[in-house]
DNA sequence: GACATAATAT
DNA sequence: CATATTATGT
């Protein structure tokens, strides 16, 4: 570490006149990485105006630029604190590779509908909001619910549900960080999912350790049907991977470099909706359930 | 009512 | 933060 780096702002519009050596350390992490305009625009509404219209939905100011905006902020913010604090770790383009790269997955509570649906190809049908016609009404009065304010989505919370995509998100960063590191706090601020909260992670991450375990524990691999999410997750084979730093909070080891590559087909990727409901038992049972079967289970991963 | 999973409490 | 318990949904 004798090179010292001279760590700018988050700047993103660098000037034409650094085309120099500097821009070659840079190009290596830029490799692969979708360009500005490839990503996938936040700031702009989910559902077209057209499809709102003829729904007769209101376009609602949900994801504004700001909103988007100062979330990314945040984020950079909090990595940026913890950068200052692993001085010794030069990570020159970490904020490249944060705030830019690092694809904001929102979760959506607004999917109260539930209506569960893959993208495929020509499948432009994204989750639409409720039609239904006794939900118009409400539109009128709603004194419980307030979508329009930001704060109340915080308020009250659905559950949240662990998609797959979540769930792999979850595991590279527990992965990366290294069971030392992997504690709730900072695997929440790493997955940067908006929406998340610690408990929701720690949540998981309990049963996520409990799985390890479960399966630790039975030498051979017998993945319980019931684990259906965890079953295909890559297990980070070995823990010890600790920063050194003891201690302390906020300080890890590395910035994830999260093989995320954007998906050449249906023109970028878009915030993955995580909330929902399966809706769905497994068989037609009227009455009563198979007792012995445990395994009732949605999901799929990409 | 059993079972699974997320939320909440300790 | 880790674990235990409770709540909720299927």
């Amino acid at each position: 570490m004798g090179e010292e780096v001279k760590m700018t702002e988050c700047e993103i519009n660098d000037g034409e006149d650094n085309i120099n050596g500097d821009d070659e350390r840079i190009a290596v992490w830029e490799m692969g990485l979708p360009t500005p305009d490839d990503l996938t625009p936040l700031s702009q509404l989910l559902i077209p105006p057209e499809l709102a219209s003829a729904f007769s939905i209101c376009p609602e100011p949900h994801r504004t630029p700001l909103d988007v905006n100062r979330a990314s902020q945040t984020t950079l913010s909090n990595i940026r604190g913890q950068l200052n604090v692993l001085s010794s770790n030069n990570f020159k383009s970490f904020n490249e590779t944060t705030g830019q790269t690092h694809d904001p997955i929102v979760v959506d509570l607004d999917n109260k509908t539930g209506a569960v649906e893959r993208d495929g190809p020509g499948s432009e049908a994204r989750k639409l909001r409720r039609v239904d016609s006794e939900e118009a009404d409400s539109r009128t009065e709603n004194s419980a619910e307030d979508p329009s304010s930001e704060a109340a989505r915080a308020l009250k919370r659905p559950r949240l549900v662990w998609t797959p995509q979540l769930h792999k998100r979850f595991v590279d960063v527990v992965g990366h960080l290294g069971i030392k590191n992997a504690v709730p706090k900072t695997i929440m601020q790493l997955m940067n999912v908006e929406g998340l909260t610690r408990e929701n992670v720690a949540s998981h991450l309990q049963k996520y350790r409990l799985y390890l375990k479960r399966m630790q524990g039975l030498s051979s691999d017998g993945p319980s049907a019931s684990d259906q999410l965890f079953a295909s997750t890559p297990l980070p084979q070995s823990l010890p991977e600790s920063s050194g730093g003891g201690g302390g909070n906020g300080n890890f080891g590395m910035p994830i470099p999260m093989p995320y590559h954007h998906t050449a087909t249906a023109g970028g990727m878009m915030p993955m909706p995580v909330y929902g409901h399966m809706g769905m038992q497994m068989g037609n049972n009227n009455g009563h359930n198979n007792s012995s079967s445990g395994n009732h289970q949605h999901h799929q991963i990409d």
